[in-house]
DNA sequence: AATTGTGAATTGATTCACAGCT
DNA sequence: AGCTGTGAATCAATTCACAATT
């Protein structure tokens, strides 16, 4: 898959890749053969002009008078942002929102799985068929299996020890829960999710 | 609370207020008194140019040649973010990510707490001590509690008819966790949480 | 006739540079 | 001397306008 000029791209540009391929599966499964860049752009709540854009960034692939191909467009994204395969990812920190994490089911329909969870002190509660184990064994398993991302769901207290082992251990890609600004090296990516923030955020709006 | 132009205020500004205010309540715990807008920005992974851009839209705050009351800037925050007081939150679609969201402890210690779940059909797993009812009862409980904002967590398929359903039941504030695009009122205000969605960015930058 | 692809224009956000307080 | 507050300058993202293509 051939995808050139990966550094000048709007971060947000991605993510809108992933919206698009929401709204692609939907009409794939409704058997829509094409798509205008106005029909899908409104699906996804953008302008047409900005999903066009957006696909510039990676190459031509409409056929102007016409639209895009459904089943073709959504092909390219999900090789774009790599989630053809199934992908193994590991969960650290078991506590309540990890837990919470590890018993929904919603990742595996999205092409990823949590193969593995860690804790310092491993507990009782055993999550389905996944092995939970202890910190010690965290970076030999990530090079066992060639993981590469982690949720991390520890204590914000732990939140950048325990970066540092991900890191160590080899895992590039972090989607954090933490409270934390984490320092990581440039070649690791961070995620935050920080679902108080999105009701404060919400709470800001709503007054008045 | 004075809170004057609220239109032209980035919405990411906002965003950037709650790490802040995280990062002071860091501060007050370790007893420092004042923080500089170099010192505060560092530890929430910004300038400190925009650190004082951002307050600027609220209005003067610190004290030049020393910096910004640590109590007293998170006071303002928390004020301007509309938490000083505990947020009633319901929420509904008690499936997967639903009972998953019920279970964890972390809204309340930021300011919200979920006091009551609704599901088309409310199961037999009770959740501690929270009512969880029939849609049915909705719009009657939100109006009697007063309630304005509400966890969305039911199936795609069902999202946008069960967000006209709170909109006509008067909540204001929506955290969708659905990846669908709702369409609301304009007063009503949607933040959108998508789990698989920042998996697949950082899926897409951790190639190469 | 319809619709894409894209350089130019515009809008928005961030950073700079420094004036103004304490 | 140190640090905030902010207009001006820069940088980034979005939208426009239209040429190019089927």
């Amino acid at each position: 898959m051939k995808r050139p000029p990966r550094l000048e791209i709007p971060r947000k540009a991605i993510y809108r890749l992933s919206i698009y391929l929401r709204c692609l599966l939907r009409l794939k499964a409704n058997r829509l053969p094409t798509v205008s860049s106005e029909a899908l752009a409104r699906a996804a709540g953008v302008k047409s002009t900005q999903l066009r854009k957006d696909l510039t960034y990676f190459g031509q692939f409409g056929t102007r008078g016409l639209g895009y191909d459904v089943e073709q467009l959504a092909q390219l994204i999900t090789d774009l942002l790599g989630t053809n395969s199934l992908q193994p990812v590991i969960l650290v920190g078991v506590g309540n929102l990890g837990t919470a994490l590890l018993s929904y089911r919603g990742f595996e329909q999205e092409g990823f799985e949590i193969i593995a969870s860690f804790d310092i002190e491993p507990r009782r509660g055993r999550h389905s068929t996944k092995p939970l184990l202890p910190m010690d064994q965290l970076a030999a398993f990530v090079h066992e299996r060639g993981v590469k991302m982690a949720i991390l769901t520890v204590p914000v207290t732990a939140a950048q020890e325990v970066t540092n082992q991900l890191v160590a251990a080899g895992i590039t890609g972090i989607l954090n829960f933490a409270p934390i600004v984490l320092q990581v090296p440039e070649d690791v990516i961070v995620n935050n999710v920080n679902l108080a923030i999105e009701l404060e955020n919400l709470s800001y709006f709503i007054q008045g």
